[in-house]
DNA sequence: TATGAATGAGCCTTCATTCAT
DNA sequence: GATGAATGAAGGCTCATTCAT
């Protein structure tokens, strides 16, 4: 057999077991077992088992890339659509493989400084995509002038929060759509209700002047 | 000495322990150590390992609801002040121990079955307290009727994602008043200007309706 | 409390977990707790838990020693009536209270030297005692000379194998009367029917000649 | 090296280690350090310290069954030397590899319920062994119709008194067929010189009569 | 390249014994 | 005498990694 094709199914093998039992749980038995190969031929292609936990990393963060790589970010003419579309195009990517996400969200993210770099990359990635979509619409004079980094890192934890409690631990049953609509519709008009905005704004300037006093 | 006192020291040093390694790389013997204690001390305590674990979310768990149970819901005039006031709080309960974060964040969501379902505990105990404000707001005609389950969690995920990256992490050098402020407002205003919302409201009426068609 | 008695409920409590749980399960926390004093309290009477194990074996058998004692050896009229009540007594000893026999058959016989010699003396008191029964009734002519050490260590195993499979693991059900009677009357009467004596006489004397012409 | 080879080895090592110093303090590092491999190795062949200790007593049981099924049943024509025979063919087996009596004898009978199980089953081969030829010799008149199973068991018994004696403890110096030979006499013709058996019969009847009366 | 038997450091846990109170 | 918390040696077992074939 090919060399690359070895790997790739050791690589896939892997994938699936750590999906599945996590970092710690999954041993190399598993992995090598579940690639029908012998122990020995695991470390013919990777160093240690760190090592293959490391290239899954590559993998799938090479694999979001060419996802997000596909998305214009200048045409969409209609900025809630636009801004559905792609985040729903995000979504699927874990959605699809489900393994993607257990791995990344579960294991990867704070395993060691390492792993946890390359969760940063690809987080990076993402709030960078979102920045230039906020970014966008603000210079269309469309969004408000917030700081687009804020706002993509907590659309991202509100994502996320959504995400880990319907694909990783199960406990919600909506639809993706549905909650992504409400998400959306959140980012976008706020929490008070437009009658009070002046009020409200109000109440927020005292309470600077407040602190700003007691400072 | 007496029983009650060994025990948490014993339990302080697991924290310590927990908290700068990890549930794996942590081992019983560096907890003893860290108690100063002999082997054998520890199973007088604890059953196992994991059993220190999990008294350790215990005492985490129950540590936050003291907390929280102090805190009126019902009389803040001040709806931002209010909400500010209280989510400050929680985020100093983690940000005093920061070790009490690193568990609960990086080790005991994703360990196993018990650790993620005490984990949930706790985030539905702050959940209810989030939609306890929502509703309470609403009811006064202040907010917009979303679902205040909905607003939690992604209130909750956002600002989870920047505690992650601020304290765990280390990432972001931004202070907390700073960014809950920012937080608060985006999600009390949302990211369209005013201006547009009519206009906003129509696109999102017409990509209902084109996907009522598509289906 | 008097010393004496302390020592002697800890002996009784040893003598319990010890039949219950045998040996090397049984821990000195299973006695404190049976007999419900303190760990220290243990070593206060004991040097270690062999050395309760050695005073338990003499405990034993200086109670089945004062049972033999007790039994007269010279004035039974009827041979049979004699050896049956005689080897009754001596069961009525173990079977009265289990648990020695549970001590000495399970776990003294084989544990280590020390005990098996203890163990070797109560068997070599029950020999000389049916050495002595057999030996009365060859002098009167009743019994044919056989070796009396021979047959008494072989009625001893005959019994023990019943006693261990009846009392010690449960797998007969047969009363301890019965089968008695029945191994009496095969150790006195034999197993060949009288008409085939001389028959088999013969073959007895041809085989020893055969073996000594191979020799 | 080949597995099964490796597999031997190791067997072979712990069936000394476990005559040598017993089950309890037979440690695996004992058996690696006889078998001469690493710690792990051990673990490759078997699951655990029980588990080898139950493969030695399936070894050691067939070793016997091959001995057992050699032997036929219905061809001897002299009761006498067919008895000695066959019963010394045993008693080579356990004198041959004297570690196989000290395992069966001293750790496996009451080590626990699936060991103790196991050397039941091979009881049970001897007894049955046993009771055929007995079975047959009644059969052919010249056994009186005791039950054979008793005789089995009794004769069973007393061997094994003996071989314990001998060979385990070292207590007799006597040669195995001498005693062999004193011991099926003995089993043959019984204790009571015939001239007496009438007398004696006529006791035993009373015996069983007063008993009646008393009950 | 592929194999899989062998390795051994290292982990969790138990329990007889000690000792300060 | 009595207590029971503390001790730590020792034991069973796992698993990532190596290496001779």
């Amino acid at each position: 057999m090919e060399p690359t094709e070895r790997r790739r199914e050791l690589l896939l093998a892997a994938k699936k077991i750590f999906a599945d039992k996590g970092y710690h749980a999954a041993g190399v038995a598993d992995i090598v077992a579940a690639a029908e190969v012998a122990r020995g031929t695991f470390y013919l292609y990777f160093k240690s088992k760190r090592d293959v936990f490391a290239a899954l990393l590559d993998y799938i963060f090479e694999s979001l890339m060419k996802r997000l790589q596909a998305i214009p970010l200048d045409q969409p003419e209609q900025i809630l659509k636009g801004l559905m579309d792609n985040v729903a195009l995000v979504e699927a990517f874990f959605e699809e493989d489900t393994e993607h996400a257990q791995i990344i969200i579960r294991e990867a993210m704070f395993l060691d400084e390492d792993s946890s770099r390359r969760v940063d990359e690809m987080r990076h990635a993402l709030v960078e995509y979102l920045v230039a979509v906020v970014r966008h619409w603000q210079e269309a004079g469309i969004l408000r002038p917030l700081d687009p980094e804020l706002v993509a890192h907590a659309f991202l934890g509100a994502w996320r929060e959504f995400f880990e409690q319907r694909v990783i631990l199960g406990n919600i049953t909506a639809s993706s759509e549905k909650i992504l609509e409400n998400l959306i519709q959140l980012f976008l008009f706020g929490l008070i209700d437009p009658e009070h905005f002046t009020l409200a704004a109000d109440h927020l300037r005292e309470i600077g002047e407040e602190e700003e006093a007691n400072a």
